[in-house]
DNA sequence: CAGTATCCTTTCCGATACTG
DNA sequence: CAGTATCGGAAAGGATACTG
């Protein structure tokens, strides 16, 4: 169980600063221009490199590149070099990346359903200022 | 069930583009050094800002102020001013704030539940380079 | 207290050229 | 094809000093 609920606050513990670092370490890890773009494309199956490039929509090489790296760094993503003619490198999630798309999801369909009363409320605060 | 399309790709959109840059950009939006830290510890209540300060963990000033800037204008809190001898300024999270909490927590728990998972993967990397 | 203004360092990230 | 190497501009973000 998490708790980090702040409903019934210790007295010691704020909220347990170990937790909240990893959460936020964790946080900071895929919070980059790419990382949750790249492993929504590839919940729907592998992807050779350029066409991941495709997919996820005009991201550098390098930018992709290093955005895989880290993904496998996290187990979440393997390499599968295929020593062809010119060589073909498939990416796909593993079983922990898989797991992961499901909060992302989560995220990302809370962002879709709310997405008009963010808006409305970008709108007010554009007015108000 | 997530399924989050591709399973069925329509032929034109492959998954519904605008939709797809919509959550990117606001990803984006919350895919900062601070954004979910701060959501995460208004969500146990409304904070001043030395306080809030404290509470996030060493921020600089000016970052937290514009993070809490950018809060305001999604609509995620409320910056209300108590003019006493020196002011107070609470910050709060809005119904949206406290809605945005549940996917947030979501990935927070998820993180903590599979962060052995996680760690064996880094370690299991980290052996293998 | 709750900022703003300024400066300055660090990191991000795209463009380009090159390689096995 | 799937990268790596290098460069340079832009942006993020911290430190400090100052203000109502």
């Amino acid at each position: 169980m998490v708790d980090q609920e702040g409903t019934s606050p210790k007295p010691g513990a704020r909220v347990d600063t170990s937790t909240c670092e990893y959460i936020g370490d964790m946080l900071a890890r895929i919070s980059d221009k790419w990382t949750l773009l790249v492993v929504r494309s590839l919940g729907r199956g592998p992807l050779r490199f350029s066409a991941l490039r495709r997919e996820v929509g005009e991201v550098s090489k390098k930018m992709l590149t290093s955005t895989l790296r880290e993904l496998e760094e996290n187990g979440f993503v393997t390499r599968t070099v295929i020593p062809t003619r010119p060589p073909q490198v498939e990416y796909a999630l593993t079983d922990l990346g898989h797991d992961f798309l499901t909060p992302v999801q989560g995220i990302a369909e809370w962002v879709v359903k709310n997405s008009t009363r963010i808006d409305a409320a970008r709108a007010s605060y554009a007015g108000r200022v």
